[in-house]
DNA sequence: CAATCATTTGGTTATTATGCCAAAAAACAA
DNA sequence: TTGTTTTTTGGCATAATAACCAAATGATTG
């Protein structure tokens, strides 16, 4: 395997990680139908707001969300819809149909 | 959230975190173009024979990819080929495309 | 059966991730 | 300015991962 080829392969995985735990994948399935406050997400998780925060954070460094301070709150949306388009595969594997799609 | 939506986010997620690891990932890719046996894998990964045996079994558990042993040697498969699929959104995200797909 | 090859399992250690609390910032209101 | 609200940051304890080595298993060959 060639340095760039590492590389490439660890940015994948950079992402993968980001949305590889159930309180950020929440979030993003969330950000589909438009943006959030962080308040917002706090609210729907049971989750201290400093660790929703570090959470958004792990999302923002992937590219995965991006984040617009207005007045006191800020409010997160999803950079690349795409994420969300790959659940239905994954769903594919949770049910086991395999061979799918 | 209800006790059901939990279980289905602790499903997806971990799918993702069976693809979120370098050396997983990498395999994914691999047995994109067909079976491999443990040992092709290992050849191509600087890794120690366990420690490919071990990430082959997250893959497993999580339903990406099947074992089929004949003779002494085990291959795997990718059992849902639409993973990756989802690498070419990943990889808008990393060339920071945003708004992609 | 003994020896060998391919793979898995068990155990240990180092690193990384997660969650909470307390405190700092940033924006606004009184 | 002082206080209030919203969010981030720093620190720490605990849990989960990942890597290696050594030993065990399973299938085949001599």
């Amino acid at each position: 395997m060639t340095k760039h080829e590492k590389t490439v392969l660890a940015a994948k995985t950079k992402v993968l990680k980001a949305l590889a735990h159930p309180a950020r994948l929440w979030m993003v399935e969330q950000l589909e139908s438009g943006e959030r406050c962080v308040c917002e997400l706090v609210d729907g998780l049971e989750l201290d707001f400093s660790t929703v925060s570090k959470h958004l954070l792990v999302l923002k460094n992937a590219g995965v969300v991006a984040d617009d301070k207005r007045g006191k709150q800020v409010f997160y949306s999803l950079k690349v819809p795409c994420v969300l388009n790959f659940m239905h595969c994954v769903e594919a594997v949770i049910k086991g149909e395999g061979e799918g799609f």
